[in-house]
DNA sequence: ATCGTTACCGACCAACTAGTCGTTAGTATA
DNA sequence: TATACTAACGACTAGTTGGTCGGTAACGAT
């Protein structure tokens, strides 16, 4: 029997060479490293973990990304294009004032335990930094515009007389805060146990009801 | 004229050698560190970059600290012992039910605007996974705290009649949040424009003067 | 003055890692 | 099957940085 050309005891499963095109291949390394980087930070990670859980090799994936700063502008932009609310789903309940803000506090908290979200926000905060203008670019698109589409959707609802004119129908960003809680809650804590979140979103409807609704 | 024994175009100051008692050099050393740790993170921070900023050497450093992570630890537990709210100057306010709440929130938006609790918010959330034990005594001494405090408050108001029984009397941590928003947007985007913040302040104080002044 | 203590210096080392590049091997086309 | 193309490999380089250590100098005590 020949000894083989490589150490007998290897036990890791030397995959032999996946030859990918771009186009399936970027995305695997766009997540790849969403999960690296939101574990680590940008610095602490290495360019090899992102290349080794994507599939490949460092060299490899320089043949894609010209740095390791590009892969991380391209992970950034890549969650510029998600639409963080969908308003014209809330306009079905925009009947019932109580159903559409229970609708609109659990989209909201859905997106909380969305972990894609969190690793991102976890970046955008912690690393924000090294991209000015894409994070620039992401509040346009998502901050400022989800403010606007509340403010639109609120006042409706005012001028339709469905609930009272609020500070919150004039400050929508105020309806968004407590979401901003629990975000930071998560960051800072880890996973909040299902229980407190149940409480956090009850809470949030409650007080959203006591602003809005009609007594 | 001699020439000197450097080269005569060195601009920089060679302070000789400063010596000074551990009592006065390690908050020098922990000051430098919030500074760079929050300017670029826990690994891009260099000791090299603490050091000098705290007027000695990195071997300098090493006689009081053993390690990086230590420096890094002892700068959030010297954080854990600055109160954060002041509930007894509440008190004076207590009862005019307006003022209280601006006061209130006065208290909470001078916190943002304080550099040094801004910058430890930054590491907490980006670096917090180092020292999870840090985390969870400051959630107790700080988070848990303001919470418990706001809500002896509030229920205290509400017996003696001055204010309304509302969901963030039974949710205290529903009143810190439009905070948390505010926290978010300077830690994402850098510092606010003072208009902003203002706007914010107001809009802060509007809603919760709808949700607990009696009508 | 001299002596002991110790805060401090700075050259050095060892480990780590971003990025390079000549080579290898899948895949498509003829 | 032969050939061209290119994704992928992996050993290597160059630069960076956490930590060490023998020595130096400031300061208090006698």
């Amino acid at each position: 029997m020949p000894t083989s050309d490589k150490p007998a005891d290897e036990t890791e499963t030397r995959t032999p060479r996946q030859r990918l095109s771009p186009d399936t291949r970027i995305p695997l390394i766009l997540d790849a490293a969403l999960v690296e980087f939101s574990a680590r930070g940008y610095n602490a990670t290495r360019i090899d973990d992102i290349a080794a859980r994507a599939g490949l090799s460092k060299g490899g994936l320089y043949a894609h990304f010209s740095g390791k700063d590009k892969v991380f502008e391209a992970l950034l932009k890549r969650s510029l294009v998600a639409p963080v609310l969908e308003i014209e789903s809330l306009l079905d309940h925009s009947a019932d004032m109580r159903s559409l803000i229970e609708h609109l506090v659990d989209l909201l908290h859905a997106q909380l335990t969305n972990p894609v979200m969190r690793a991102t926000a976890r970046l955008l905060f912690s690393e924000g930094h090294r991209l000015p203008d894409v994070v620039a670019l992401w509040r346009q698109n998502t901050l400022d515009a989800m403010h606007f589409q509340l403010g639109v959707l609120l006042r409706r609802c005012v001028a339709q007389g469905l609930c009272k004119d609020s500070a919150v129908v004039r400050h929508p960003w105020l309806i968004l805060s407590p979401v901003a809680h629990t975000l930071i809650q998560q960051l800072a804590f880890g996973t909040l146990p299902p229980k407190e979140l149940r409480q956090a979103r009850d809470a949030h409807v409650d007080m959203l009801c006591e602003l809005l609704l009609m007594t």
